[in-house]
DNA sequence: AACTATTTATAAGA
DNA sequence: TTCTTATAAATAGTT
């Protein structure tokens, strides 16, 4: 803005040099003063020349010092803010690096990428540990048959139980009411058949006293799987 | 500069406040760029928004830091020379104020002034300090006109001496070349015409064998005026 | 330091 | 935020 358009590079002849910085000073200066009232901002503005002769602008109502100490009180705040921001990165990088290892060992565990960079030493360690893994959760496996065999067998037992006395109590009321008793053949298989019979009544009577007993999820420790197992 | 002019007071509507924030903050950005290139100036911009969000502008090739510091060497190079210089000041005025009042005071004992600002008291002190002075300068006076009389008197005493060993010298002399003796008064004012001559004779002599006994200044501890007292 | 032809910045509007 | 544009402001070169 002027007669002429200049490059912004340095000016060569001191005393345009020394016109210029004196002209654009004093509007720079003024900038930063309309900036100060308009926005209310608070502006500090320092300034050496080439011979190192300072000059500033603060804004009213202020003191550099008071500025300073807000910028370096800023720059701490980003200062700790970057560096927590940093930890999180180291931790989130090394995480990473644990996790691509496992998805490795994963990898190599079901079979896959057994020749990027396996040695035959790595193979056989390896082998060895997956031969030695698979003992180990066959003795598991049999362990847990074991005890759901064993459970299953009790609650075979306590229903057993339950049936014979279900069945007494039925035959003492078929004396009282003859009607009720169609065959007699007292075998095993009616007997389990009156029980699921008993069993429908109790659900019966279940939705007639608007109680709620069904167990939800596994609250009583065992599943229908359990069951399905036994 | 731009579709209308507008004053520079604190933009009320905070969108429009904003914007023109924006706005100028780049344009006071830009110069400050310019003038660092084309000066070959150091520029520190920081400012605080009215949100206290920072920004900050600085010459390429330098750091707020050491703009700061130099910031700071700067004021306290300027503190220094102002504490010297107000030292000096200080230092300049209490000498003024001592240099006043001696110079009233001399014109108080000079008659003059008198009238100025001095109380009866005042006066009164003045006065007797005045007459107190007077007394020590007369016994000086007097102390001075009696240590030069005394002075005096012992060198007549010790000119009388020499004066009668010079006359009985004289008078032998005589005796063996008669022809010398003009007159025998024998009374005082005799005596001493001759010891007069004596001196010229010793004059004489002290020409031909060349010694110089003339004394130069004080070197004796005593004047011409000194005589002239006696 | 003052002037002025130009360039640049920007207020308002979209 | 960004673009446009009429207008205000800054300033380069000159006196």
């Amino acid at each position: 803005m002027g007669r002429g358009k200049i490059e912004i590079k340095l000016i060569e002849n001191p005393t345009n040099r020394q016109v210029t910085y004196s002209k654009r000073r004093n509007g720079i200066f003024k900038k930063a003063h309309e900036l100060s009232v308009l926005c209310d901002a608070k502006v500090s503005l320092i300034m050496f020349s080439k011979n190192n002769k300072m000059h500033e602008y603060i804004s009213p109502g202020l003191t550099t010092k008071k500025v300073i100490d807000q910028y370096q009180k800023t720059l701490g705040d980003i200062d700790l803010w970057r560096s927590h921001y940093e930890k999180m990165m180291d931790n989130l990088k090394k995480l990473k690096d644990i996790n691509n290892k496992l998805r490795r060992q994963i990898r190599h565990r079901i079979g896959e990428g057994l020749d990027d960079d396996l040695s035959f030493q790595q193979l056989r360690s390896l082998e060895e540990d997956m031969v030695s893994s698979i003992a180990k959760i066959r003795e598991r496996k049999f362990h847990v048959i074991k005890t759901r065999t064993d459970t299953c067998r009790k609650k075979v037992r306590s229903l057993e139980q339950m049936n014979g006395n279900l069945l007494l109590e039925l035959k003492e009321k078929c004396v009282i009411h003859p009607q009720f008793l169609l065959h007699d053949e007292g075998d095993q298989e009616s007997a389990v058949a009156l029980a699921n019979g008993a069993s429908n009544l109790y659900a019966f009577c279940q939705h007639h006293s608007h109680l709620n007993l069904h167990h939800h999820g596994d609250d009583l420790g065992f599943k229908n799987d359990d069951l399905r197992l036994a």
